[in-house]
DNA sequence: ATTTTGACCCATAAACCAAATTAGTCGAAA
DNA sequence: TTTCGACTAATTTGGTTTATGGGTCAAAAT
């Protein structure tokens, strides 16, 4: 289960961590563009310089705190779903943490629903170590699963395929929920969705 | 099942259908921008301000002709899927057709790529009734599905649910099989990936 | 009455340039 | 090892002009 997205959590420095809140808040604000390096160093109250030496890029900076923001998230859910026994329960409360998480969150990062699609090079990076991450732990979760003789014996081909395709689809949820504005309905649902997806809508037999 | 994306196909008036393949392939090889509504009339011979006879806008000839194109690769899929009897089969059918379509007309529709970032509004309108249209799609084959014992009851609610994040879900699966470049594994796989999120991953019973 | 057209209009895109910002570098200082 | 001020190079901004191309319309053609 040696699987992050972010290496930050373990805190390795507090300037570091320093410049990621201090950028976080001018990120949400102010979205990508109109945060300067300027504006994230003044805000902690050093030198523009400075941070160049903890990070390459004003895209690197923004890179670090999304994904340490993530990495919280995912490892909230993992903690939650982590207090369940049966795979099903494990997937639902983890899918439904994720998405509860995310639609109360949805007004503090709007900021960047016009910027996702103004520069979509900027997000690359992070939703490509996300898929891998996601996909390891929906694979993770299915082996999982398979131990406890609750779900089929699949080939490891079609572990993959499935943690693919479940993870685009989470994905797709996902957006229409940060997106759309039908949230209310989805909301109320979302372990119903959680179990579709992964018991089907089949009688059983 | 009075359920369609496009009117076009009755073929109210030749001109119009004129226009919209004249137009077809221009949009195809140059892509929305650098087609010109010069370009579309004399591609057929005619005046620019005869088009205007037929659509109000340039944006009416795309969405138009986008519909037509969509319209026609449903009523393709559910066609074939409509030799089937089960819902299971049914819907694994379905999902084949579309997506197996979508594969092998990938590389002509690579000119959008590109473009569909730069203005996403002008898919909003197409996006939006391709969405109806599915989950009216979808709701109707799972009320066929209870109808045949083989789906559990659900409520109204649930069966909405259940269509709109399907439908999401199979939007996030195709645009992977269209912008990402691991379609091999996928195509193989169409039938399970249906059958996965139709009937579940987990042992029966 | 329906369909087509050329001449016209005008909003927007493109091309260009000057000025201003700002991302990123570097050597020296702390 | 870390911080900073001064520098530079690239990009953005703002303002202007030109050109393109979407869209209108009244008249002509069918």
């Amino acid at each position: 289960m040696s699987n992050s997205l972010s290496e930050t959590s373990v805190g390795l420095d507090p300037v570091r961590k320093e410049i990621l809140t201090g950028a976080r808040e001018l990120f949400i604000h102010f979205g990508f563009k109109k945060t300067t390096m300027e504006d994230i160093a003044k805000k902690i109250g050093r030198s523009k310089s400075s941070l160049y030496y903890y990070f390459k890029t004003k895209e690197e900076i923004f890179e670090a705190m999304a994904l340490e923001d993530m990495d919280f998230q995912h490892r909230n859910a993992v903690e939650t779903m982590n207090r369940e026994e049966a795979v099903q329960d494990r997937f639902r409360s983890f899918v439904v943490s994720l998405f509860t998480h995310l639609i109360s969150n949805k007004q503090e990062y709007s900021v960047f629903k016009a910027e996702l699609m103004e520069n979509p090079f900027l997000i690359m990076n992070i939703t490509e170590k996300r898929n891998a991450y996601m996909e390891v732990f929906l694979k993770d979760l299915v082996l999982y699963g398979i131990r406890r003789g609750e779900i089929r014996e699949l080939s490891h081909e079609e572990i993959d395929i499935w943690a693919k395709a479940i993870n685009v689809s989470l994905k797709g949820i996902g957006s229409r929920l940060f997106l759309g504005n039908d949230q209310e309905k989805f909301k109320d649902h979302l372990g119903f969705i959680a179990d579709a997806l992964f018991m089907g809508i089949t009688t059983k037999i």
